[in-house]
RNA sequence: GGCCCUAUCGUCUAGUGGUUAGGACAGCAGGUUUUCAUCCUGUAAACAGGGGUUCGAUUCCCCUUAGGGCUACCA
């Protein structure tokens, strides 16, 4: 590789459903290195196969990959801020909406058919690439019998071998459908190099005669892959160890079309707690998913840059922003061996990037949340006489409360919906605010000295410090007799924030009704 | 079945030809605290097995075992 020519990386999902994980940490990996590299950072679209195809998928995936932060340089934008005159910005042929920036596109494979077929036609002509007209009848066939006899699965090669040329000729002006495949040179040993995984090598007789072009006149991915990554002049192919097997196959064509290969990184897989590949069947793999649930793109992007990856050398930290991760990533530092997709770290993550948000981007993240729960919608229809602003002043003393509570922003209120209901919908038992051995007697003489505390604290004085200070001097060394029956009566749960927190949220008012509807208890 | 890849605590991982094999999450036990959570402290927990090479291997090599991937007109 030479040194002063610059790195170009992609990454190139393909249109399937949403983005998975895995590829998002694919997608990340060719983002740090090219970013640490100072190099460019691609997008394109692989869409090649028309039965997996899923409507909305190309607009999804860049969706995610734009909400986590990951910006290219070139390829496939949804929407584009033009830097200068010389770039080139089109729109996509096949997805309204999507443009395509760079001088080295189309860059979504379905816009570019006329090339392969005309790259795979000089294959055909140099001899290294033939047409083969067996239907997927004689093909199955012929891998049942191999399979009985206990040998590989591999084409046999009749259409090479039996067909004559004035045969061939007749049957492409029949129409007949056909597939192009690649003539696997016998007895050659590929070896390369694998940036992660150091020395490959594969015997070219356990390689199928790859199909090329299928007979829809669509290029498989191991065409379209080459012919892209050449003309977008792609220096290091990132991607998952799922491809390593069928990497000889790629060199081989680099070798047919008389091209040098790039750079290979084969990154290990994700997998699921079960050790297999990361799927669909274990929960959620969709980013959407976890957006969907409250996990932060701060917590969901450290988390994906350490399976399978560390800086090493001693380094203990664990909470990486983006930048850092920038400057730390070095790409022969990752992993040989696949990695364990574990929630629990994740969720510590992302509670720990909760803590480090303002109030005011808690606010912003987590109203969205909040509006979507029906104890929520309640409240907001009961207080609609509210104004927005103080609206938005209680919900963030709840925010502030719940703060260092919260694992995932889905969680808001869920713990502490007393702070949505009226006090009179609270009930709680004389057993459930008894402290220790009291007695009814000794909860109602506490919750009086304690309603009698807030009484004493006037509305411009009703903060968090005045509550505990006072409530504390009154309880003096016998807290649990004061405090204990008191966040009972304010909350109705067995288990809630602080009284004095809780007492600050509600005010002054609604705290001392609570109270009040207590006492009734008693 | 064939080919390829992989192997340090339950999980993510650091690390070395000689270390008390380190950290984080989860677990457990304490502490702070009015409950819960947070926070703090402590604790248990790993080099898959067998051969070599070597004065010495967790580390280098080989084999075994286990796991995974690929084996499509899917990517």
């Amino acid at each position: 590789m030479n040194t002063d020519t610059k790195i170009r990386v992609r990454f190139a999902p393909s249109p399937t459903g949403y983005l998975h994980v895995g590829s998002l940490r694919s997608a990340l990996y060719n983002y740090l290195f090219a970013r640490k590299n100072k190099g460019v950072f691609i997008l394109k679209i692989e869409d090649t196969d028309r039965k997996r195809f899923v409507e909305g998928a190309v607009e999804s995936l860049i969706g995610s990959l734009d909400w986590m932060g990951l910006k290219r340089d070139e390829g496939v934008f949804q929407s584009v801020e033009v830097k200068d005159d010389s770039e080139i910005v089109i729109s996509s042929e096949n997805y309204p909406g999507v443009l395509e920036v760079g001088k080295f596109g189309p860059y979504i494979q379905s816009e570019k058919l006329e090339i392969y077929k005309k790259y795979v036609e000089q294959l055909v002509e140099k001899g290294l690439a033939y047409y083969c007209f067996c239907g997927s009848e004689r093909l199955e066939k012929m891998r049942e019998e191999q399979i009985s006899q206990k040998k590989p699965p591999m084409y046999d090669r009749h259409c090479l071998n039996k067909l004559s040329d004035k045969e061939i000729m007749e049957k492409l002006k029949n129409n007949e459908p056909y597939v192009i495949r690649l003539k696997v040179p016998k007895d050659r040993l590929i070896e390369f190099s694998d940036i992660v995984r150091g020395k490959i090598s594969i015997n070219t007789n356990t390689i199928d005669d790859q199909v090329l072009m299928k007979s829809d006149g669509f290029p498989t991915y191991h065409l379209a892959n080459i012919i892209d990554d050449h003309e977008m002049q792609i220096t290091h192919v990132i991607r998952g160890e799922e491809w390593l097997p069928s990497t000889p196959k790629h060199i081989l064509l680099y070798e047919a079309f008389g091209w040098t290969a790039p750079e290979f990184a084969h990154l290990p897989l994700l997998l699921s707690t079960d050790k297999k590949k990361l799927s669909k069947r274990m929960g959620d793999v969709a980013v959407e998913d976890y957006i969907k649930n409250g996990y932060l793109k701060e917590a969901i992007i450290n988390f994906v840059a350490l399976l399978g990856w560390n800086p090493g050398e001693g380094e203990t930290q664990e909470i990486f922003s983006l930048e850092e991760l920038v400057d730390k990533f070095e790409i022969n530092k990752v992993h040989k061996a696949g990695a364990v997709f574990d929630l629990k770290k994740l969720d510590w993550l992302n509670a720990q990037y909760i803590k480090k948000l303002s109030l005011d981007e808690l606010f912003a993240k987590a109203l969205p949340f909040l509006e979507r729960k029906d104890f929520y919608k309640d409240w907001d229809i009961k207080n609609k006489d509210w104004n927005n602003i103080e609206k938005e002043e209680y919900l963030k003393k709840i925010l502030a409360v719940e703060q260092e509570r919260l694992v995932k922003l889905s969680d808001v209120g869920e713990e502490n919906k007393f702070f949505f209901v009226e006090g009179k919908d609270i009930s709680i038992s004389p057993d459930e605010m008894r402290w220790k051995e009291n007695s009814n007697q000794d909860t109602a003489n506490n919750l009086n000295k304690a309603k009698e505390v807030l009484e004493s604290i006037s509305e411009e004085n009703w903060n968090l410090q005045n509550i505990e200070k006072l409530l504390l001097e009154s309880a003096g060394d016998k807290r649990g007799d004061l405090l204990f029956p008191l966040r009972a009566a304010l909350t109705g749960e067995k288990r809630s924030p602080s009284p004095f927190q809780v007492a600050w949220v509600l005010g002054k008012q609604e705290a001392i009704k609570r109270i009040g509807k207590a006492l009734e208890q008693l």
